[in-house]
DNA sequence: ATTATCTATAGATCTATAGATAATGC
DNA sequence: ATTATCTATAGATCTATAGATAATGC
């Protein structure tokens, strides 16, 4: 029994991490509160000393789980001589598909998103500008941008919802590969200044 | 009470329809027994002569989704000047993503399909092939057509799922706009033969 | 006589609460 | 003394089953 009030601050750091990656996994409605709290190493009784209700908890998760998002991706592009390309391979990579409790809140909260309350939806539609945003810095600018970025986003969503979906290891290979290669045909890419990020 | 089998056989249609459309608007783990029986004009305690278990209704409604999605949208391209472009506006229209409960189940059950028992993986991945297909055809062959219809089917796929999630009707309808402009643009289209749609 | 559906309920599971326990921190 | 966590449980909800009821169909 921990008991200090930094230990709290640690238990529920603790309880919103785990959170985070089994709503992920099996959607916000999916992990009970007892569940979550066994793998944050604590009883279910504690749990509403800590949260008001479930659904708070849910709105916690979900903030957690979008910030950790982007962390990666960004990494993946750093140093790279091609940042498009290395943002695109890392989002598009089987690693990424076979671990979604700890990848892209977009897709996998995509349809419990669609239903949740309204702070749920504010931190979605944030993330999703963010990966817009994203996307137009690293395609660099020139004609229809904003078109090609919201293209990528959605195109990469959707190749990874499915990928996870399908479950032919063969066609779930193939539709990432397909739409990496499609992410950097000339028709994605035109006009992008490569070199500079800025617009 | 009804009794006869002509009207048993009529009940489980319409339980099942009644839970293909309640599954894609709540995900398949959404709607109870009782709401769905209820919804049928029965009660609760007869599901059990009609399903062996909830997940037996699952697959056959996952199945009933399914078969219902496509029609609607080669309907769609019957007779159209431009087919590509008459599947394309129809599916990326704010009315398929305002009523979800009518509409494609590879993006309304994709999260689900990815953790659902075998029978409902099957019916899912068949889905997509036949999508892939369709777009195959309907870009009328040519250098990387199987690419190119992946990529179309993704970012559709992902266009419609985060339009249906964002809380801000601007950006939703800024989504499905682009989406819907990408899929018309020079490269998707490369080389298609669009009057014949023969390969 | 058979059977499709209905009422009633068992048993499991889930959120939330109450009160006990065992540490911290003045 | 305060408080973070624990044990125990109330109340709601969900899947599944048992037995009654009221039609069909030989």
């Amino acid at each position: 029994m921990g008991h200090s009030r930094h230990e709290k601050a640690d238990s529920h750091r603790r309880i919103v991490k785990v959170a985070a990656r089994k709503m992920r996994e099996s959607g916000t409605e999916g992990p009970g509160v007892a569940e979550i709290m066994k793998a944050a190493g604590l009883t279910h009784g504690g749990f509403y000393k800590h949260f008001d209700s479930r659904d708070d908890l849910v709105a916690e998760a979900v903030e957690a789980a979008t910030a950790e998002g982007l962390e990666g991706f960004e990494e993946a592009t750093e140093g790279a001589a091609d940042p498009l390309a290395a943002f695109v391979d890392r989002y598009l990579s089987p690693g990424h598909r076979d671990d979604p409790g700890s990848g892209c809140a977009v897709v996998a909260l995509g349809a419990d998103a669609a239903r949740a309350d309204d702070r749920v939806r504010a931190v979605y539609r944030a993330q999703v500008e963010r990966y817009i945003a994203e996307l137009e810095e690293l395609m660099g600018g020139g004609a229809d941008v904003r078109r090609r970025a919201i293209a990528a986003v959605t195109s990469m969503v959707g190749a990874l919802l499915v990928a996870r979906a399908v479950d032919d290891a063969d066609l779930s290979d193939e539709i990432l590969g397909e739409v990496r290669a499609s992410l950097r045909s000339p028709a994605s890419r035109r006009r992008a200044a490569r070199p500079s990020r800025s617009r």
